[in-house]
DNA sequence: CCGATTTTGTGCACGCATTCACAAAGTCGT
DNA sequence: ACGACTTTGTGAATGCGTGCACAAAATCGG
């Protein structure tokens, strides 16, 4: 008993790289492409062969051995196990700078999404148009995200502003949000946050390219710089926090 | 022998939480904190504080038992290793929506980075001023970055242009690149790419909105549904793609 | 100076994710 | 109709990340 196809438990590595998958399906699409093997595609998203049929064999068994799969059918696959063969409403909250850029952002990200409404704090801003919506009142969150049904909630306010909005997006039920504000929030345990965030990402960027920038000097001095550069902060270029050091003596650790 | 105390590899998954525990301590430093336990601090950035500990071992051990961390000196410590004791210059290309809320985002992010140059194909957009800078014909992206030390690229160009844009910055020498085009980059193994990718978070999102409401409607109903209703697509809302189902018969498969 | 208390740093076990490698399953040419 | 070939789907091995639980280290009160 229990034929049990796609049931349940798709590993969450797996969910996050099914829209790089989507997307690589449909630029093929686009070129005319109607069945792909799993090399093809792997090479076009940029992963190995092997992981992206394990991806796929987690929604079913939709390709033909000796053949790949079908393009189009692939598409439909994951965009239903995505849940995108449904619309949802979006709200966005805060219109500065990187909200205006989210709601004018063409069609909004693929298919699927649709932006229901807008949102800010300054009476400035309240009633003026970004796109073809009309920015509403913060105050009236509530009443409207349950008006127009919202299901996912964007963050794009001030970072001293998020949590704020946060509370109140999940007040109005909604239970997914992305967060493009530079804090954690904290929310009941039946809501997910992802965030997206500018400033981490260049902060991980920059510490690779310290690290190849420090390999690559040491490469050319011959000397094997002992861990004394490494203890004395002071030897960087841009000493922004004096460090002052907190009592302890000499503890050379183990 | 061998004191080697930060000499090398830390997990990736530890470097990219550090940024959130530099915004944590961060903000806490604004706040008067000066000593902060794991505890604390774990709370603070969302993780689990053995989590934290352990991270912040592989850079050293800047702890005080009994006591816990010195926020100042932590600080000092996540920015040096992250590479933020020194400045990164940061070209951004493409000057829409997007690229403009970033150019204008105040401050850059953190410390630590500094907009160097912007550019952008558009001719109606060269030489226009965006925040304090002017726009630079991309026919000019080499020169420039090299002239400014340029360290780091961000892509926010539609798409289609993305990966020729990366081919010039990677050709200008930039081993740095932040992509904000849906678009999977092909560059050699010495340069780094990271992706942000709203239409990924919001389809994540929109995998697990569904499944809850699923869940929600399979406890409402007391019937368990069977196979039948997910291998008939038809029975969705919004059919944006008539299945087209490849040729295949009866396989039940396994 | 010592013992109680706090909190770090880490050994260890567990679980998830990745990748290899291969059998099963299909296609295509003759 | 059959055999050579292609490509999927997946068992199994390995590696990485997480979190518990505890010893080591430091403070503080008496």
């Amino acid at each position: 008993m229990r034929p049990r196809n796609t049931t349940d438990g798709i590993p969450e590595a797996s969910i996050a790289r099914l829209p790089v998958y989507l997307r690589a399906l449909q630029s093929l699409a686009d070129q005319g492409v109607t069945t792909v093997s799993s090399h093809q595609l792997a090479i076009a998203a940029g992963v190995n062969p092997a992981k992206l049929r394990k991806d796929l064999s987690h929604l079913g068994s939709y390709g033909t051995r000796g053949v790949g799969y079908e393009v189009d059918y692939l598409i439909y696959q994951i965009s239903r196990e995505l849940g995108l063969t449904q619309d949802w409403a979006v709200a966005i909250v805060g219109v500065g700078n990187l909200g205006r850029a989210l709601a004018n952002y063409g069609g909004f990200a693929s298919r699927g999404f649709q932006i229901a409404c807008l949102f800010d704090a300054d009476p400035r801003q309240i009633g003026t148009r970004v796109g073809h919506h009309v920015v509403h009142d913060i105050a009236d969150l509530e009443r409207i995200v349950v008006e127009k049904r919202v299901a996912i909630g964007v963050i794009a306010t001030p970072a001293a502003a998020a949590q704020q909005v946060c509370d109140r997006l999940v007040a109005a039920g909604i239970r997914s949000i992305l967060n493009f504000a530079p804090t954690v929030l904290s929310v009941p345990p039946t809501v997910e946050v992802r965030k997206v965030d500018l400033s981490t990402e260049l902060q991980i960027l920059a510490f690779h390219a310290q690290r190849r920038a420090l390999s690559e000097l040491e490469a050319l001095d011959v000397i094997d710089y002992p861990d004394i550069e490494r203890l004395d902060p002071r030897a960087v270029s841009r000493a922004d926090e004096p460090p002052d050091r907190p009592r302890r003596v000499a503890g050379v650790s183990r």
